[in-house]
RNA sequence: GCCCUGGUGGUGGAAUUGGUAGACACGCAGGACUUAAAAUCCUGUGAUCAUUGCGGUCGUGCGGGUUCAAGUCCCGCCCGGGGUACCA
């Protein structure tokens, strides 16, 4: 009987799933290991080949863990709030949860054809009313937080209500968004809502005034890394700059936190990169400069305080708020054009149109605080008022960008490099020696940093600065399939609903449409309105309660803490739960999550580490981004091609163990690559080759209890070796041909032993669990292969009594010799030398040098 | 521009610490079995020169270098993929 794999497929599913044979339990005498996938949005096109890539390498790790002795947590669910079921929702008037669970419903049957070890009874949906009430929990605990700078952690915003009232806000080193220092006396003074006005500004969930990237096709704000080149990631639509009331989260505040963290996770480089960039931290000063004839400063921020004595003129930010104060009468019109122009002047476009210099003179001036000399001020929109303080001192010869505009707006240019060149453009590199700079002459620039800090510091007019690039996240969306946030007004003031009242569900709506006058979606519901007492009543009866939800990526900054005990009504997780399975051991996805998901679930770990719900402070310590399968035609994989390959279809004819171990065979787990439709016969042939060990001619099961001989233990020995290595370092395709090896050897000694098979039928069954399910319990087992134990390699099996060893002269191989593999470099040698094969190369010449590695090569160097 | 990645036969890839480049597959060619096909098995398969056989030369994107020995290390380039971009 040749393997039929329909039937075996299907009967070992069967049994997984009846006999909860991959449920996890919380075990403290075992140690555990957390393998997690990112979970999917289940949109309506279901998978294709490329999807299951990662869920095959982290299944052959979880089963691997498990043999290994592990008590393994592998769960998967859903990422079920997305922009798409919201467009169909529009467009066909169906609710997005009936097609959010028809498409988790055709998910699920995809996912189980594939024989993945997943503990279904911990699967979550983030769109669940059980799931999104700790969510909007968590949500709460940043309303209630601050970060404390000093102590470099969030703590409870009660806290900051007693030092405001004990001494006001000038000695608290917070994260903040507030622009007011005030005395105890005067925090007192304050109303009841100019109070909590102030308190909100530190909060790390805080609604505040700011500039948005604001998408109209869809009718809703974005968070910057939801945004791609100026236009929206999903769909593409044209992003505008606006200003609005929004919720955000201080993300900002944790940037350093972020960026250390980094360092402690064995993650790829190439995503610590991109984090770090993201983040963006740059160094330097914060240096004043004295307005001539006025009482106000500019505040400057520069990486390169050092070269204060090459500043020919300021810019600052059309937006900067000092502008129209200080343009003078004469320059009027000029500046006030150039504000409107550059204004209108959408993100996309400046982005667009980089060469293009513009800018515009106010007619002020600054002292240089050194020389004294009168510095012109200038504005332009190369400078960004969101960075920094939104205002630069120009260094034409030390950066490109002030000497473009000094080139153009033929602004002085004066060198304070040695030896450099002014008319050609500026000297960036930091290696030169500083000239023209007054007590800085002579000196190279991290000296010179060292000392213009001191200097600025003991003259009051500057200090040192770290500055970043990233900014406060955007959290609310004009939005209806997303969680509610759970805040509701009383005159203006955001109050937090009671938690008794969680989960605050979604209500319902006639459209999922704005209002005609603009307002979200949830503004339709005739029941959005709260009372304490109560919970939610009809609108018109109660507080008005928050019309925007929360963005994509909530769900996801926290599941993987659910699922370590998906069930529980009273809390996130157990204590004990997430003790015991906290964090993620491995965590495998998309790399295109690193500016997002990956970092709001980094942050929301650390806010619940220092609120002391979690012992750790970062969600995942191992993760590896697997890379993309591309189709045949090296292009992506996508309806729009009509090229996408289902793995539904390519199970139907060769199995689910086929297409995991032709997914595997591909290449490394880590690179794209393009599918090959006739590859996958290799691996079948694999697989009928595997089966005929254990069967005869005739198809009949037949094991011998012979004894194994030396070669057919070698070969085993080699590939348990082999398995296990390549496992732990995730090099999941070299293991499958290190199986096939193994199987043509054995095939070769026409080996039926257990003694040989019964370990070999373990090693192979991480990368195909059917087959090997089914030859274990020809083997005579009762137990699931996944309960055995993962054989172990003996060394001795491996040892050879001989070695063939490669000569080479002069660096090039010229013949083989076998030799014992006892034998010392001399033995070797002289072995080498004398073989009447060396004649031929020695040409009668005496070697110069005879090098020889034991084990490996001897060279002949002539 | 800057920061990451990668570049090896016709194809996917292997070579883990500098030590026989091309494992394992796909494809292709030839053969066995068969009335035929499928399945299975065997042989060959980097290029090139030579050929009766032995064999020689070249070869890991390009150009240099270090070394007895380089796909692997160093320097300078080219190309593909990703991230980021007036971030002071």
């Amino acid at each position: 009987m040749e393997y039929d794999f329909r039937t075996n497929e299907k009967k070992w599913q069967n049994y997984w799933s009846t006999n909860h044979t991959f449920k996890a339990v919380l075990d403290k005498t075992k140690p555990k290991y957390y393998v997690l996938d990112m979970f999917p949005y289940p949109s309506g096109a279901g998978l294709h080949v490329g999807h299951p890539l990662g869920y095959i390498a982290s299944d052959i790790l979880s089963r691997f863990k498990r043999l290994q002795g592990f008590n393994v947590l592998h769960p998967m669910g859903y990422d079920a709030f997305g922009l798409p079921a919201e467009q169909y929702a529009i467009q066909t008037g169906q609710h997005p949860a009936k097609t959010t669970e028809e498409n988790i419903l055709m998910y699920r049957e995809q996912l189980d054809k594939i024989g993945f070890s997943f503990d279904w009874k911990r699967q979550v949906k983030t769109s669940e009313p059980s799931y999104y009430k700790w969510t909007q929990w968590i949500f709460m605990q940043l309303f209630n937080s601050y970060f404390c700078n000093d102590e470099q952690k969030a703590k409870p915003v009660s806290g900051l209500n007693k030092v405001f009232n004990n001494e006001g806000n000038s000695s608290i080193n917070a994260a903040h968004s507030c622009n007011l220092s005030f005395t105890a006396e005067q925090w007192k003074g304050f109303s009841h809502k100019e109070q909590q006005d102030i308190l909100l500004d530190y909060r790390l969930a805080y609604l505040a005034e700011s500039v948005v990237n604001w998408c109209p096709e869809m009718g809703t704000v974005l968070a910057n890394d939801e945004v791609k080149d100026g236009k929206s990631e999903r769909g593409g639509y044209e992003v505008v700059q606006k200003k609005m009331k929004q919720w955000s989260l201080r993300i900002t505040a944790y940037a350093q936190r972020l960026l250390d963290g980094l360092e402690n996770l064995d993650w790829s480089d190439a995503l610590k990169d991109i984090q770090s960039n993201w983040i963006g931290r740059s160094e330097g000063a914060q240096i004043k400069f004295d307005l001539d004839g006025h009482d106000e400063v500019i505040e400057v921020f520069t990486t390169r305080p050092d070269t204060i004595f090459g500043v020919s003129f300021m810019v600052l930010a059309p937006e900067h708020e000092l502008v129209s104060k200080i343009t003078t009468a004469g320059q009027k019109v000029e500046v006030e054009k150039y504000i409107v122009v550059s204004s209108h002047r959408s993100e996309r476009e400046r982005l667009a149109d980089v060469k293009n210099i513009t800018g515009a003179f106010t007619g002020a001036y600054v002292k240089q605080p050194f020389s004294d000399e009168k510095i012109p001020v200038w504005i332009g929109d190369y400078v960004l008022a969101g960075y920094g303080t939104g205002a630069v001192m120009a260094v034409p010869s030390g950066d490109q960008r002030d000497w473009d505009f000094a080139n153009h707006f033929g602004l002085a240019i004066p060198p304070i490099i040695k030896g450099q060149d002014v008319s050609e453009g500026a000297e960036v590199s930091k290696d030169g020696e500083i000239i023209n700079s007054d007590f800085l002459n002579g000196m190279k620039v991290k000296k010179a940093i060292k000392l213009i800090l001191f200097k600025v510091k003991e003259m009051g007019i500057g200090e040192h600065r770290i500055n970043y690039k990233m900014r406060d996240a955007v959290f609310g969306r004009q939005r209806y399939w997303g969680e509610p946030i759970p805040v509701y007004y009383v005159d203006g003031v955001p109050n937090l609903v009671k938690e008794e009242h969680l989960p605050l569900a979604l209500p319902k709506v006639d459209k999922y449409l704005p209002t005609s006058d603009g307002e979200p979606p949830l503004k339709r519901s005739e029941n959005w309105n709260y009372n304490p007492e109560k919970g939610i009543v009809k609108s018109g009866e109660g507080y008005e309660l928050e019309l925007t939800t929360m963005p994509g990526w909530s769900g996801s900054s926290w599941y993987y803490l659910r699922y370590m005990d998906a069930d529980n009504p009273n809390e996130i997780a157990s204590k004990e739960a997430l003790e015991y399975w906290g964090p993620v051991d491995f965590y495998l996805g998309g790399a295109e999550h690193a500016t997002g998901h990956l970092l709001y679930f980094r942050f929301w770990t650390k806010v619940l580490h220092d609120l002391d719900f979690l012992s750790f402070d970062e969600p995942a310590k191992k993760l590896l981004n697997q890379g993309m399968i591309q189709a045949e035609d090296g292009q992506k994989m996508s309806k729009r091609y009509g090229n996408v390959v289902n793995p539904d279809d390519v199970i139907a004819d060769h199995g689910a163990d086929a297409l995991r171990l032709h997914e595997m065979f591909l290449g490394p787990i880590e690179m794209h690559k393009p599918w090959n439709t006739q590859g996958i016969e290799g691996v079948s042939k694999f697989l009928r080759k595997l089966w005929r060990l254990y069967h005869d001619v005739d198809g009949d099961f037949n094991i011998s209890e012979e004894p194994a001989t030396k070669s057919e233990l070698k070969s085993l020995h080699k590939v348990i070796k082999k398995f296990a290595e390549d496992t732990e370092r995730l090099s999941f395709n070299t293991s499958v041909s290190a199986f096939m090896v193994a199987v043509n050897e054995l095939g070769d000694l026409k080996c039926n032993k257990r003694e040989i098979l019964e370990p070999l039928t373990i090693v192979v069954s991480c990368h195909a669990p059917h087959i090997t399910e089914e030859l274990w319990n020809k083997l005579g087992h009762s137990e699931s292969i996944s309960k055995a134990e993962l054989p172990i390699y003996n060394e001795a099996y491996l040892k050879e009594d001989t070695k063939k060893y490669p000569v080479s002269f002069n660096g090039k191989m010229r013949f083989m010799l076998e030799l014992p593999m006892d034998f010392n470099k001399q033995q070797i040698e002289e072995a080498v030398t004398t073989n009447e094969q060396s004649e031929r190369w020695l040409e009668g010449k005496t070697p110069k040098k005879i090098i020889v590695v034991p084990g490996k090569i001897v060279n002949i160097v002539l």
